[in-house]
DNA sequence: CCTGTAATGTAATAACATTACAGGCTGAGG
DNA sequence: CCTCAGCCTGTAATGTTATTACATTACAGG
């Protein structure tokens, strides 16, 4: 099992262009392609190992030269959620890109209070403890949501 | 273990009054007491199994002849959430009643997209399963938020 | 060149949530 | 009984997140 890709490892640069161009070739495969705002959004998600809302995407973009609105925003995040290479937080109405390699179905986040570090963990574990509570009461899963909010290890020592 | 309470139970009525009057109790530990917009807003929630945005819930009351304004909803409900007696759903922006008969830690929810119904579980193998891999990672849980969506069996089978 | 589809830009607004401030009620202590 | 602190209420305004509506631009294929 490949580990996730984090922002300080030697070859994280390799792993963004990476999830790029399985964007793109996602994008193209259904007729569409990349825009000319989902590259910079994808990219600042993917430089930074926490979650960014749509406004701070915004501004973020905004100071980088490139002006756009909270529309426009929206519309790239909701291609890249769909492709997965986005997630989105609903505990924090905020953005995290998808550090697994490759395909990413689970929807599993441990989020630091402190520090606002986002890691997303794949336990089958997990999904089959839901699959088994959601086939006792004959409910058909379609999303599983499960945001564990709490301290990291490096908050907690420090 | 105790069956949580729904609206369609014929000791429903009771289950509300008590789930009333462990409120007041608890605010009245606390130094505070049953506020005038407290009661209908817990009613509301609990004379319905699904999960109500906070403006809707001022629709609701304003429907029977109670007209409050947004904050004071909020305000309601954070001492409901607080106290145990409401939840809140992150993945809806709403707001549900707590059916749990008595203490109640976990956040479980199962949401049907078709009929909104919401039904909480109180999974201990689901609490167990996040504690481990929690601790694998040094992660210190403060709030789990599970949110399964789906759809429930009632609508899967019509 | 024309046309259909996707992407973009712009403005406005909806939906959700909080802050600020002014009164009003109540109950414990003097 | 008074009064003062703490809680509750009401009102208005504002902040934050997300979407709708509509006009325009870019571009590939016929």
């Amino acid at each position: 099992m490949r580990k996730p890709s984090k922002p300080n490892d030697p070859n994280h640069a390799s792993f963004i262009s990476n999830a790029k161009s399985r964007f793109e070739s996602h994008l193209k495969s259904k007729g569409k392609s990349l825009g000319r705002n989902d590259e910079p959004i994808l990219s600042l998600l993917l430089a930074n190992h926490r979650a960014f809302g749509a406004y701070e995407i915004v501004e973020q973009l905004s100071k980088m030269g490139k002006r756009v609105q909270a529309v426009q925003v929206y519309r790239s995040l909701e291609k890249l959620i769909e492709f997965g290479a986005v997630h989105k937080l609903r505990t924090k109405n905020a953005f995290v890109a998808c550090f697994e390699d490759g395909v990413c179905n689970s929807q599993q986040f441990f989020i630091c209070d402190v520090c606002d570090d986002v890691s997303e963990i794949q336990s089958q574990t997990l999904d089959n403890t839901i699959q088994d509570a959601a086939r006792k009461r004959d409910f058909s899963v379609k999303l599983p949501s499960i945001e564990i909010l709490g301290v990291c290890s490096e908050c907690a020592s420090t």
